[in-house]
DNA sequence: CGGGTTTGACCCGCGC
DNA sequence: GCGCGGGTCAAACCCG
């Protein structure tokens, strides 16, 4: 257990995405961030724009996601680093005298009425914050496969409610819910395919 | 009845 | 030490 801590938190920098997220956050050749539009799997892309300017000059290899996703909170929502750890405080009482893990996390904007985005895994809600200074709460959500320990965090954007924030925290052990018969067989190499 | 959501309580870290 | 804020728990509730 404390080995698997450790490994954890050092496994936090480089960023790995999952292929199927890549599609949400393009770097274009301008090598600026764009967000797409979660409903783009039903109709065409939709750019946003908006987020161009919090990373300019983006390179697009020297850049881990960790960073991106850190960029992303720190403009948009104006956090610091350690604001955002995702160390409950129930496991601190477990691990008091050790080191805070930090899974593997990135978060994206997308301009959506929609607050969950429908990204093959499934989730479940174990929680709502009303976070200060914002009109709109904060969605607490968990997968809801046994022993995937992702959660994800989905809030609206105090700027602009348009913009939805979902942050992702830790990796799949799993395929997404949509071939729930073969994940199991395939589970391992599908968690390389998605985190690579 | 099983699985998901809601929501108030609780815990912990942090700043003062 | 105290209060605040974020994150989580878990009982109650809802729904198919």
């Amino acid at each position: 257990m404390l080995n698997q801590a450790f490994l954890e938190d050092q496994e936090f920098l480089p960023f790995p995405t999952p292929t199927n997220m890549i599609s949400h956050l393009p770097l274009d050749s301008n090598q600026t961030l764009k967000t797409l539009s979660p409903l783009s799997h039903h109709s065409k892309p939709q750019l946003d724009l908006g987020a161009s300017h919090l990373l300019p000059n983006l390179q697009t290899s020297n850049w881990a996601w960790g960073e991106v996703s850190e960029i992303i909170s720190n403009k948009i929502l104006g956090r610091s680093r350690d604001d955002h750890l995702g160390v409950s405080g129930m496991k601190m009482k477990k691990f008091k005298s050790r080191r805070k893990v930090r899974e593997p996390r990135f978060c994206f904007k997308t301009m959506s009425d929609i607050d969950v985005l429908d990204d093959g895994y499934k989730w479940r809600k174990y929680g709502q914050k009303v976070v200060k200074n914002t009109q709109h709460p904060r969605s607490y959500y968990r997968c809801t496969q046994d022993s995937c320990r992702v959660k994800k965090r989905v809030e609206r954007l105090a700027e602009d409610p348009r913009m939805v924030i979902t942050t992702y925290e830790g990796r799949h052990a799993h395929s997404p819910s949509l071939n729930e018969e073969d994940s199991e067989a395939n589970s391992s190499k599908l968690c390389n395919f998605f985190w690579l």
